[in-house]
DNA sequence: CATTATATAGGAATTATTACTATTTAATTA
DNA sequence: TAATTAAATAGTAATAATTCCTATATAATG
């Protein structure tokens, strides 16, 4: 992969927060930087990045978050204000139960708490 | 909430499978009872019955899917062939330590296994 | 410095989902 | 049972997130 100046920024901006931003707050920080580049750019480099494994993807409802923390971790998500708190969970304990009850290959386990987080209870 | 022939159809399409269908899916299933169906009443009942508890969503990637089982629960999902499997970890003794921890007030807490399934390994 | 291959900008296309509105239908009443 | 009313539907348009396309710009190489 050649390098670009773009996606040097992107990833700059995505190690930034710990705060799991969405392509869109991504593209803005980057325009600050890099006026005139594009949300292809954006998501393309995103991508890429997650695909060798330098930022992490995760699904929250039905939008993409970035996450700089690509070490296995699990999350606590508010229901009042959306908000996702790393959190992490020792899982590994069930991977030779599940391996064993399911013959189902582990890889990584990912729990999502849904609750109210402490601003809003 | 007025009784409607449609969304009578619709719950017997998501009660007939536990293979967590997409919206498309069910769609199609319905419109061979009823073909004049249209997508948007789908959508309509569908988060209805949500909302009611009788089914559940969940977010496989950036698509809805829908389940009969309304019960807490976890899932394999199998990288290989996005099949997604029910299964059931106990997670209550987690939410002591979590409301603790965190002071986090925990509605559910849900978990997904990442891996490869009995068929594809 | 010239060449080449890859990344970008900008916009069009696609996909999943939601919103809108005239028509239909379930429920209620006479 | 027929008329009334309020809510649900069909069909379509609109929106949001994401991917695709292509002419231009730029990094890497000799």
């Amino acid at each position: 992969m050649r390098y670009s100046h773009q996606r040097e920024i992107i990833k700059k901006v995505v190690y930034s927060t710990n705060s799991h931003p969405t392509v869109e707050w991504i593209y803005r920080k980057t325009k600050d930087v890099i006026p005139k580049i594009s949300l292809g750019t954006v998501y393309r480099n995103l991508k890429y990045l997650n695909d060798v494994g330098q930022i992490n993807v995760l699904n929250d409802g039905n939008i993409k978050r970035y996450d700089r923390n690509t070490y296995s971790h699990d999350h606590l998500k508010c229901k009042k204000c959306g908000d996702l708190i790393d959190i992490e969970i020792d899982n590994v304990r069930l991977f030779p139960k599940i391996k064993k009850q399911f013959k189902f290959d582990v890889d990584d386990i990912n729990t999502t708490v849904i609750g109210t987080c402490a601003k809003h209870n």
